[in-house]
Formats: C-alpha cells, sequence, structure tokens
DNA sequence: CCTTTACTTTCAAACGTTCTAAACAGGTCT
DNA sequence: AGACCTGTTTAGAACGTTTGAAAGTAAAGG
C-alpha cells in the first residue's frame, strides 16, 4: 500500500493560513464567513481531498445525524423496498442510517439500545413484527422509536410511548379471507407463521377468523397450518415445505390464503409440484404485495401494501419527532385488494 | 422523553474509585488487570448500563474495526444472500460493516474514497459489476479492497493491487450456451444488460459468443437484446419489459438465455403471457441461481455460483489482509449447471 | 533496611472535530 | 478622538475514549 497524506482540519487551516473555527465554519455552512476565505477554502479542500473525520465529528456534536433501522426477519423481501425508501430519505436529510438486523433469538431492547448508545443515534424504526411486553422494557430506550409494518402493541402501553405506522393487518387480512367466501370458497386453508403473541402473524389469523364469523360461517382449525422452522418465518422455503405437509395431511380445501407473499410463492410452487393446478383446483392468495408477486405465473391475488408510502411517512415522522416539531402518532393505512390470476371462483 | 443517565467512561471510573485507564483495561480485554477489580467493574458497567461510546473509540483508535461494502445495483436479489454472509463473519471478527450502495450515476472510487475516509474504515469490498478505467482511480483507496462477483478488471492494471473473487462469467455462460446447443437448439436468443466495457453483462456475452464459434456456428447479432433502463440492470421488471420489446421484435428463437436470473424470472412472466409454454415452445434459461428459481413454475434451469462461499472467503481473504498475514489473490470458483424444468431439447 | 522484580494502577496526552466567547479590523456616529 | 457597531476570524475548551510512560504497591532477595 503507498502512503497517502490523509489531510485533517488543522492541515487545511494551515495550508490556508486561517484558523481551525474558520474551516469548520466553511465545511458546515455557517453564515458568518467570508465568501471569498470560504471559496479559497473548499479549492483547498477539493485540491487535497480532505473529508471530514464521522467519528471526531459525532463525537463533538450533541446529535450525531444518524437514526437506527432495526429489522427482525431479514428474509423477507418484504422489506428490501422499504429499507430502500428510508435510506432516500435519510440521505435527503443528510442523515446516515445504520441498518441492524436482529436474530430471532435475541432481545430487541437489548440490542437497540446498545447500538443506540454506540453510536449516539437520534432515533429508531423498528420493522417488522417485533413484539414488546412491557412498557419498562419501551422506556429504557432513550431516544424517539417508531414502528413500522408492526404487529399490535398490547393495549396496556402508553400510546404517546411511540408512533406505529402501518395497515390494520387483522382488517385487511379478514377482507381477503372474505373475498375468496364471496367467491364461494367454504374450505379456505390458511398458512400462518409463528402465532403467539400478537405478532403480525397472529393477526391476520385473527383476521381470517372475523371473516369467517362475520358471515356466521364455522372455523375449522384443522384447517390452520403453521409455518414456523424457528428462523426466517416469512419465506419461500417456508412456504414450500409447510404447503407439503399441508397436501400430506389430507385436509381438502378449494383455496389456501399464505399471510405473506413470499410463503405463498413457496405454496404456489409445491401445489403445481403436487399437480394441483392453480386456480382451477385451488385458489391461492397471499399478502404483502411484493414485486414478485406479479412474475410468478399465475401472478398472486395478493393484499398490497403501500410500502413505500408507509416507509417514507415513517421516517419523515421520526425526523420529525427528533427535531421535536412533531408528536407520536398511530396512523393506518388502506391496503388494496390485487385480484390476479390466482384465485377464482369455485367450481361446483 | 425521560431524562436517562448516560453514563461515561469516567463515571463508572469514578463510581469504582479506579482510574479511567484501569476501567478501559477492562472493557478491552487487556492483560495487565486485577481480575477482582476487573469483575467489580464490569459489575458496576451492567448495573448501569454502560455502552461505551464508538466515536471517541474510533477517534482515537488507529483502527477503527469496520469495513465497507459498496454494492452497485441493490435490485438484483442475487446480493441479498451475500451480504448477509459477510454479515455473519464482520460479525464474528466483531467487526463493524458499513453497507453503501451506489448509484447507477455515481463514480464508485469518489464513493468508496469518501466512505473509507469518514468512517476511517479498514477495508473494503466490492460487490457487484463494478467497472474500473485506470490504475490511478484505484491507487486512490488508500486500503486493501476486494472485489467479488465483479466484471472483469482491465488487463493493464496491476494483479497485486487487489484481490478479485467470483466464478469467470466467461466460461460458465459459454457452458449454459454450449449446454443449449446441445439440446439442439440454434436460436438462441439472450437478453443482456448494459455491455459497455468488461461489464459483467458483457462477459457473459463474450461467453454467449464463444460457444456458438466454439461449435462453429454463426451469431445471429439480431438475436442479442439488451435490457437497460438505466438504472437496476438485474430486475425482474427489466427482464420483464424487455422480453416483451423481444417478442414484439418478431424475431425467431427456440431458446432465452437471460443472463440473471431475476431477468429470467421477468422473462418467464412476459413469455407465459404471451401464450408460450416454458419449455415445450421455448426453453429459458438464467442464470446466477438464486433461491427464487426454485419456486417459479416451470422452475429455472440456472448457472448457480457458490454465493455463500465465495461470500465468506471474500470476508475472510480482506480481514487476512488487513491484518498483513495474506496478500491479494485471484481465486476462480466453479459455478454449477442446475439442469431443471425451463429446458429441453428443442422439438422439430 | 534497602533493592529489585512483578504486578497494578494512574496521569495526561493524544485523536479531529465543533462551538462559545472573545478578539480583531474597519467603519460610522457623536 | 472615543464609543459603538458590524462583519469576520480565532483561540481554546470540550466531546469520550485509548495508550504509553510513569508511579505506586507488595513481596522477595540481598
Amino acid at each position: 500500500m503507498v502512503f497517502v497524506f490523509e489531510p485533517t482540519i488543522k492541515d487545511i487551516a494551515k495550508l490556508c493560513g486561517v484558523g481551525v473555527s474558520t474551516v469548520s465554519r466553511a465545511i458546515n455552512n455557517h453564515p458568518d464567513i467570508n465568501p471569498e476565505t470560504k471559496e479559497k477554502i473548499m479549492e483547498t479542500i477539493r485540491e487535497y481531498g480532505y473529508v471530514p473525520n464521522d467519528s471526531a465529528r459525532n463525537l463533538k456534536r450533541v446529535d450525531a445525524k444518524a437514526i437506527a433501522v432495526l429489522v427482525k426477519g431479514i428474509a423477507n423481501p418484504f422489506f428490501t423496498s422499504m429499507i430502500k425508501v428510508i435510506e432516500e430519505e435519510c440521505k435527503k436529510k443528510n442523515y446516515a442510517m445504520e441498518l441492524t438486523h436482529i436474530e430471532a433469538d435475541e432481545d430487541e431492547v437489548d440490542v437497540a439500545q446498545k447500538v443506540v448508545k454506540e453510536k449516539r443515534l437520534r432515533g429508531i424504526i423498528f420493522l417488522g413484527g417485533l413484539f414488546w411486553h412491557s412498557e419498562d422494557k419501551l422506556k429504557k430506550l432513550n431516544v424517539p422509536f417508531v414502528f413500522s409494518t408492526a404487529g399490535a402493541i398490547p393495549e396496556n402501553i402508553s400510546k404517546n410511548l411511540y408512533s406505529n405506522i402501518g395497515v390494520d393487518d387483522r382488517r385487511e387480512s379478514a377482507k381477503m379471507v372474505d373475498y375468496l367466501i364471496g367467491l364461494g370458497h367454504t374450505k379456505i386453508a390458511i398458512l400462518v407463521s409463528e402465532a403467539e403473541g400478537k405478532s403480525i402473524g397472529q393477526l391476520r389469523l385473527d383476521g381470517y377468523c372475523d371473516a369467517f364469523r362475520a358471515r356466521g360461517m364455522e372455523i375449522n382449525p384443522r384447517l390452520i397450518f403453521h409455518a414456523y422452522d424457528g428462523l426466517s418465518h416469512f419465506s419461500m422455503e417456508n412456504g414450500y415445505r409447510t404447503t407439503k405437509r399441508i397436501l400430506e395431511s389430507g385436509e381438502e380445501f378449494t383455496a389456501l390464503f399464505a399471510v405473506a407473499d413470499a410463503l405463498a410463492i413457496g405454496a404456489s410452487r409445491a401445489l403445481m409440484e403436487a399437480g394441483y393446478r392453480i386456480p382451477e383446483d385451488i385458489s391461492l392468495a397471499g399478502y404483502d404485495g411484493i414485486d414478485m408477486a406479479n412474475y410468478i405465473t399465475p401472478s398472486l391475488t395478493t393484499m398490497r401494501q403501500p410500502t413505500e408510502e408507509i416507509a417514507r411517512e415513517t421516517t419523515k415522522l421520526l425526523f420529525g419527532i427528533i427535531a421535536g416539531r412533531m408528536k407520536h402518532q398511530h396512523i393506518t393505512y388502506q391496503a388494496q385488494l390485487l385480484v390476479k390470476e390466482s384465485t377464482r371462483a369455485v367450481s361446483h
């Protein structure tokens, strides 16, 4: 490796014959500076390729311009597009984004606390189905945080402690199932992930049950299948394997509702491998509205969440709260039922 | 927000009645410390929830324990699994990982330089099809860097300036095309992304041509289709749109080779929408071996790159070079031809 | 009782910024 | 000429850590 001179702010100051603070002023677009001096300094900076040391900056600044994004269940392609949007918004505001994955066996609060303190971050976005047990835990986080597309938070937690942005999973899920029932399906299997606590999976399962009840129909518990491999819940692999199991179980059904598109895509493959035609023999529906749902054949009927919009609003809200010009909010978006080729009326 | 006491190392020192450096010693597992003192300090740290400030640490330390991963073309799902592995390896070594996406219009070296200087990183992994023009540019990077699954680097650049790990795209691509020819196909269309310079797309196109030449067959330039939307080259959307265009062109072909699985999946949908059966009417082949290729129907014949292995070795190599116990290397992995349902012998 | 040795611990100087308060020019007004 | 602006610049104290050199302790050796 070649030796390369790495200039600091001091070097630049010396080079320009000015004080360090003047250079700092120039860099940070402070008002009180002579435009001429500023131009000269910027010139020198370009020439020597000076880049301010982020650590030194963050050390001194009270507000390290950075937020954390904590994601549980990275396997779900659903998050990728959200993260991209969040990143964009951060760039606009000149904020750095610390992306951290939470493993299934890790405690969310502990991880959040650690990363926030380490990097002196100003806020947190929680992405995905986290589940919080107590208010005490949440209070340990000393910065504003926002849940996005998370599961339900227990009722006993004070609403103005956090923000929550997403769709009403239970209601939208019910809509989907109601749509299937409307097509004449009565034997509707559901492919759901873990369902302990108020996880996303549980909410969507609740919606499934709601839809049946609303129509005064019986729920057959043997048509509820859990896909939980202990790791990434919403994966294609998981959907595929569980659907195989469903088929082996011998239960009869004319429609299958997978509570996530990734699961549905795996299910689609398993069904077709087994010789079922979609939708002629079995209707298949997903949930999320990921890109890929449009590219499989038959294209997947799904409940599209406005991911980009949610991600964008989440980020803006967090910045607003950090800046002190907004308060915690609870926003519910509408999902959109996208009817594609994978569902049709039941054939008698 | 509640006021929370954020202890510093000084506070811990005072609390324990010892000097700051002793606390520092305890945290960093230095040898010269009384086990008893250490235990007491660790106890206090746990009690007060002290977490060292990363900025202060990195500021003082010569070696900020962190590397950068620069990705061009995030839309390609191919990278997701690689990033996951790199992250794992970093965690093992207690290194932080700075993930940065490079936009299509950004200069890779400029971005790399900026991020490395800002964060004082120790090394760089370049993921994906970057293209380097000159040795001078590369020399500007003052830390070791490793290319992974990148395009070919021009011959005139000194080999011991960098490492390069991946498969021989040209050779493996030729293998795939040769396999298609072996099935009796002669009119093989290729769906390729941008092809200026020695990009990955160009290499795979070269392989396509090699395969024809090796058999003494003619190449029909009108069967070469470029999918370049100026943004994410290897996306399903891009594959879909370009295949529509191919079909409109009216050129005849019995097989389509998409140089990336994401493109192939988009192509698959476009072909089926247009009423073509795969593989009865048209054989379809991809390249990369992403997970999803197994879940579409028909499952996709593809050239599987050992992504996990490549990512793991890339990271290990970079750490080795940083530690000074390894030198730059150029490693070529074998890809694996996975024959699935989407290809079959041409029907006469 | 004074050295030596080995083990612990502390002091204080960095690291590269930002930011407050103070200083400095060069007017303009009494 | 002094007082008072106004616009620009600077010195220097933080920020929270690591680290090498120095200092302190206690046990062992003479």
